[in-house]
DNA sequence: GTAAGGCCCGTTTTT
DNA sequence: CGGGCCTTAC
């Protein structure tokens, strides 16, 4: 059964589900469907014959591209196996899978995340003598992403750091590793240096649709470009207000750059708002109206002016925690809300702390994203690390990591002793171990070699039972948990504090469900942990959240892109928070960016606009007093109220608080 | 040579 | 307050 477009579409966006060939360009403002649109724009491809394997679409985070594959097959009722909807990033990954061995590499790769990136820029630090401390390693670590993704180049000031990226790229190809940038960088490397490859892609993805188009970086607009070009069935989706990434990279320029590589486009602008009210989409249109680099848009609502946007000025943050909980107790009750149709923005992941609690001593359902991923945690990461080892060995920022943990008397001078080998063999730090085991004239003592020839052989026995056809993954894992006794080594890491240890192995046995759970599932049948290793590092956190209704949405203002809630908290709104000191320091100009940051929060509301702004904030150990954000003298006075404060808490019920507070925590 | 305890400092946003 | 790094104790 065809699905009747011009029905369910207004005529904009009928117009842009309706043209599926040649090259689209769509301004898409807050709220207008542009999910809808596209989700119908694919449904209508697979109506008009296209087969879906040829149909590629690329969104921005995990969460956008599972939410897009689910609302593509309820509304068509299809399983649609072979349709590709993935992120940038793990578009890469499978590119890379299918084609890195061309560069040399193995299939087995490692990922390195932004953490051992750095330690991999560390050790390529120490191969060419240069001390850490002389270095601004985070400064380096962000050249190095520049210059890759060739948003910098070299210059006479920055040169001196040439030597040490050279080596920190041969460190990466030595250990069979991949930064994040690589996984744009060397498809696009991979297709310039191989044309029949591309053309083998060009032939496979022949409908190319690019979400979130504003926040695409240099090195993936290439990419597109280069699969497009043949085709050149294109559509790219985005809003320049919500261009809220250029730090990582992302260039609005794209847009430009999009228009004069393929001069035919059509341009659709989709201006109507579904999702607020006119009070909301006044405050945001005037606030973004002082931005100067920006295409001319009229967004407009017919859902009526709706509740005022109110403002309350905390005197300090715990203040506006309980401000914020209390609010939204009182709604959930009052006005029938669900707990999910709450959401509480923040521009830095440190402020969740003091509303977290607050939920939890108010009892308030929530689930906190972005942030540290689950699978960066500490006790996570050790773990994977075995396993990134099992599946490359070479992987020597891993080996690193579990050459002495838990503790094995494999300390400093053993492992001064292993890069001994390891460089003069040019070989990985694993290699080097295996070889240094055997070697007669050993320089370690025999206690020290046996405990090194434990660990070889325990991880060459692991590797063997894990490459088995058909293994148990999962009870391999569990056992190989309890084989290195990580138990036992978390209760000496944390003796004073069993709490801790145990909410950590507790974590270690949700990652084995998430394992167990991906393992089981009939797709990945046959797939190895290589692959399950790769997903997860692309991961933001245990996406795994089923049961995520009923719950209040706390996230910072990055992660709330594309979402949307009844009511919407923006906490903070303070001057240094946003728009943020830092960010102003770094350069002046951004705060054109910081004002779409504050675009996209306000926008992200469909009812009502609560925004709260301390007087005064802890910072570290300091009360400091803070002011409003200069932003809110940009939204015109007649749409906010000026909240009253609640009155102040008694002394004893202050005390009564307090107790419950504790009993929360201990 | 290894392990434990003291000391210092604190990365804005994330694939 | 918590984690990384360095010094001191075995």
């Amino acid at each position: 059964m065809a699905i009747d477009l011009k029905n369910e579409l207004n005529d904009k966006q009928y117009l842009a589900a309706a043209q599926l060939n040649g090259p689209l360009l769509i301004i898409a403002g807050a709220g207008s469907g542009k999910t809808r649109m596209i989700t119908f724009r694919i449904a209508h491809m697979l109506d008009s014959g296209i087969h879906q394997s040829n149909i590629l679409a690329l969104t921005f985070t995990n969460k956008a591209a599972k939410e897009m594959a689910e609302r593509v097959k309820t509304l068509t009722n299809k399983k649609l196996t072979n349709l590709t909807v993935s992120t940038f990033h793990a578009f890469g990954v499978k590119l890379l899978k299918e084609s890195i061995s061309n560069l040399g590499y193995k299939e087995n790769f490692s990922i390195y995340d932004q953490t051992d990136k750095i330690s991999a820029i560390k050790e390529a630090a120490r191969e060419l003598n240069i001390s850490p401390d002389v270095l601004d390693i985070y400064e380096v670590s962000n050249l190095f992403s520049s210059i890759k993704t060739n948003r910098e180049k070299w210059t006479d000031t920055n040169n001196s750091f040439k030597p040490l990226y050279d080596e920190y790229q041969e460190y990466l190809f030595n250990h069979n590793s991949v930064d994040f940038d690589d996984l744009i960088i060397l498809p696009v490397k991979i297709f310039t240096k191989f044309p029949d490859i591309l053309k083998g892609y060009q032939l496979k993805y022949q409908y190319i649709m690019v979400d979130e188009f504003q926040d695409t970086s240099l090195a993936q607009y290439k990419l597109i470009k280069q699969l497009a070009q043949e085709n050149r069935n294109v559509c790219v989706v985005g809003d320049d207000d919500q261009s809220i990434y250029s730090w990582r990279g992302a260039n609005y320029q794209n847009i430009i750059n999009f228009e004069t590589d393929f001069p035919e486009l059509t341009e659709i602008k989709l201006e109507q708002n579904y999702r607020s009210t006119e009070n909301i989409l006044a405050a945001a249109n005037s606030l973004i109206s002082n931005n100067t680099n920006r295409k001319e848009k009229q967004l407009w609502t017919g859902i009526g002016h709706g509740k005022s946007i109110e403002i309350y000025y905390p005197e300090n943050e715990s203040r506006e925690a309980d401000f914020i909980s209390e609010m939204i107790k009182s709604f959930h009750l009052k006005e029938n809300l669900k707990y999910h149709d709450f959401g509480v923005l923040i521009r830095t992941n440190n402020l969740s702390t003091l509303i977290e609690n607050s939920f939890l001593a108010e009892n308030i359902p929530y689930k906190v994203s972005g942030g540290q991923s689950f699978f960066q945690r500490k006790e996570i990461k050790d773990i994977i690390a075995y396993l990134r080892i099992l599946n490359n060995p070479d992987d020597d920022i891993n080996f690193l990591r579990i050459l002495n943990m838990p503790r094995r008397g494999l300390g400093k001078a053993t492992l001064l002793k292993i890069r001994e080998i390891a460089k003069e063999k040019d070989c990985s730090l694993h290699a080097a171990a295996t070889e240094l085991r055997w070697t007669g004239d050993s320089p370690l003592s025999d206690k020290i070699k046996s405990s090194l020839q434990e660990f070889i052989d325990l991880i060459a026995e692991y590797k063997e039972m894990l490459e088995e056809e058909d293994s148990n993954k999962t009870k391999i894992i569990k056992d190989l948990i309890e084989t290195i006794n990580y138990w036992g080594f978390l209760i000496i890491e944390h003796q004073k504090n069993e709490k801790l240890a145990k909410w950590k192995y507790k974590n270690i046995s949700i990652f084995i469900e998430l394992f167990e759970k991906w393992e089981k599932k009939p797709d990945n049948k046959g797939k190895d942990l290589g692959t399950y290793l790769n997903r997860i590092t692309l991961m933001t956190r245990a996406e795994d959240e089923e049961g995520d209704n009923g719950q209040v949405n706390l996230m910072t203002i990055h992660a709330s892109k594309g979402l949307e809630f009844e009511y919407v908290f923006l906490a903070g709104v303070e001057k240094n928070i946003i728009p943020h000191a830092r960010s102003i320091e770094e350069n002046p100009d951004n705060i054109e960016e910081e004002r779409r940051l504050f675009y996209v929060a306000i926008t992200r509301a469909k009812q009502k606009l609560f925004m709260t702004s301390c007087k005064t904030r802890k910072i570290r150990f300091e009360i400091v007093d803070t002011g409003p954000s200069p932003f809110l003298e940009e939204i015109p006075k007649e749409l906010i109220k000026f909240h009253t404060p609640l009155e102040d808490v008694e002394g004893d019920e202050a005390l009564d608080y307090f107790e419950q507070m504790k009993s929360k925590f201990n």
